[in-house]
DNA sequence: GTAGACCTACTAATTTATTAGTAGTTTGAA
DNA sequence: TTCAAACTACTAATAAATTAGTAGGTCTAC
């Protein structure tokens, strides 16, 4: 299973929330101490070589996007938390957040709605 | 805030399902292959510096549990979770968990109360 | 009382992750 | 055309994380 660093982890953050990125726009959406553009570009080296990103060539400048199938990664994710902090129990995570989230009569119609939509 | 390292996070995952646990409860839970006992003695003792872990003597051989408000973590890293996958949207984490999960009629008649109770 | 198992504290080596420098290329504006 | 900005590839230094060795103490079984 693909597994990925601290820093990598917030490289892929960013690079799915834009869709596709140059370098740039990643040193950009790092919150400060941003660091050095080539630091970013070892990182997304490193990502390409495993896999999770793919580049295009863009004029002559390296454009990057998340490999498709990298959803993956993010179901492990979930589904880790599920198992670490819930028991694998879906209706415990459930539990969990609507005692956090003070859900409005709104929110709970839609949450119902959703569960009861096979 | 408190960040932990990957081995350290399976340290605790450990120690949180345990209770408490003395360093050979830690080294047995790991899966093969198993660090050194000493290795996993210097992650403990990491964790106590850190505010994680405490550890209390018994007989003469400490025996380690989590500090009690270290819920936090756990609330943090859910909450990350939630942000990063789900725009921080609790509808759309239940959604993605529904659609995964094949609810039977009766869970999805227990997710329904847990919402409902405020 | 001594051998073996297991603990301790301390220290240090190794590995992995992160950072960024150098040097050379391209592009566009003055 | 030449300067500056921004990119590339390559390399290497630094920092952090992980591993485990050594030496010495305690307990238990023989």
């Amino acid at each position: 299973m693909i597994e990925l660093t601290k820093r990598e982890d917030q490289i892929m953050q960013i690079v799915w929330k834009l869709k596709n990125a140059f370098i740039r726009d990643i040193v950009e959406a790092l919150p400060e101490p941003k660091p050095h553009y080539n630091t970013v570009a070892t990182l997304v080296k490193i990502l390409v070589k495993k896999g999770v990103l793919k580049s295009e060539l863009i004029g002559n400048t390296h454009q990057y996007s998340p490999v498709d199938d990298f959803d993956a990664y993010r179901e492990k994710q979930i589904g880790d938390i599920k198992e670490k902090f819930f028991e694998n129990s879906f209706p415990k995570l459930v539990a969990h957040f609507a005692k956090k989230e003070k859900l409005t009569d709104d929110e709970r119609a839609e949450l119902i709605k959703i569960i009861n939509s096979k």
